[in-house]
RNA sequence: CGCGGGGUGGAGCAGCUCGGUAGCUCGUCGGGCUCAUAACCCGAAGGUCGUAGGUUCAAAUCCUACCCCCGCAA
């Protein structure tokens, strides 16, 4: 088959690595600008760019796919499909219709159900207790689109969203190699999205790291588990910033915040429970368990997270 | 040249400003006490203080370069 491939992070690696591995002829692959990127601004590559070139296929990385020239060479191309998977672009009309079969794309939810950037953020932050991946005919607007495919994995109460991801991303390949191969049968049929039950999964940003005390512990956790590994959440002990990165909920009475040093390590009282600290990270960078953070950092009386 | 923090026995930290015997909490090992204990007491092992140079009578501490880790910002 004959595919023109779309996407830019780490999450859609092994989705093109997969239609590679299976023989299929990659004619293209689209993906964000080169961007300075992390400590010291040094321009970065795509994770997506960085397979591409290994695999000598054309990169092209256009700022925009609303100029005519794109598209008339998207359109060249001739692609029986284009697979799209976190592209971070729009896709317009005509770049849509070009292909034969159409735009397929996967995405990480079982749709309707959180639409937009963050869906496997949301499923671990609302406390959901199954996860999945959608292959869907693209749409004008943002997943909405028919969909072909779905698998369903279930979430287990520990999970963070950073491995839930890992899980997704692989489920995801294997579930857009699949889609492709029976879509070409026609073995395929539309299913249009349920327009009542969509919800959506907007972008994370660094105000959801805040923790309320006043919450349930539960609730705090599937915070702590959904930010992870990125934004995180951010608290303050002592006057210093504290990331919390991993926690278990426990049963302990007292004032919402309060810092507790408990035989397991340190706790902090929510408003209903009180969650046992199991990792954390300082604000010299050291991950480390709450056991060995108070080894160095005694709790002084009345310590309280902010 | 984006801004900044950090690398000290096995773990987490202090010491660095104002060079001069390597400190604290925990762990480990041995002994003791106790009806008992994650408690307490006594003792011991374990560190090229990130790496390489430099200054000095003397460097964890001051100077230079490099390596690694992290936060902010993007």
């Amino acid at each position: 088959m004959r595919i023109l491939f779309m996407g830019t992070p780490d999450f859609a690696v092994p989705s093109l690595q997969a239609l590679l591995d299976r023989g299929h002829e990659v004619c293209g692959v689209f993906t964000q600008p080169d961007k300075p990127k992390g400590r010291g601004h040094k321009m970065q590559a795509s994770p997506v760019k960085e397979l591409a070139l290994r695999y000598g296929l054309p990169v092209f990385q256009p700022a925009t796919l609303r100029g005519g020239e794109v598209q008339a060479q998207i359109a060249e191309m001739q692609a029986d499909v284009i697979a799209v998977v976190a592209y971070g672009k729009i896709l317009p009309r005509a770049v849509l219709d070009a292909p034969r079969l159409g735009c397929v794309n996967v995405h990480g939810s079982l749709l309707p159900e959180y639409r937009g950037a963050a869906p496997i953020q949301w499923t671990i932050l609302d406390g959901r207790e199954r996860a999945g991946v959608t292959t869907q005919f693209m749409a004008e607007t943002v997943d909405s689109g028919d969909i072909l495919l779905q698998r369903e994995t279930p979430v287990d109460p520990e999970e963070t969203a950073g491995e839930l991801f890992e899980r997704l991303k692989l489920l995801g390949a294997d579930l857009l190699a699949e889609t492709l191969e029976k879509l070409e049968q026609g073995k395929l049929s539309r299913i249009p999205q349920d327009q009542e039950k969509a919800t959506m999964a907007p972008m994370l940003n660094k105000e959801m790291s805040r923790v309320d005390w006043s919450q349930t512990a539960q609730r705090i956790h599937d915070q702590i588990r959904g930010l992870n590994p990125w934004p995180c959440v951010i608290t303050e002990l002592a006057g210093r910033r504290i990331k919390l990165l991993a926690s278990r909920v426990i049963q302990l009475t007292g004032e919402p915040g309060a810092a507790v040093q408990t035989e397991a390590g340190l706790a902090a009282v929510c408003g209903q429970g009180a969650l046992l600290i199991t990792e954390l990270q300082t604000d010299k960078g050291k991950r480390m368990s709450g056991k060995d953070y108070l080894l160095g950092h005694p709790l002084t009386a009345g310590a309280k997270f902010a």
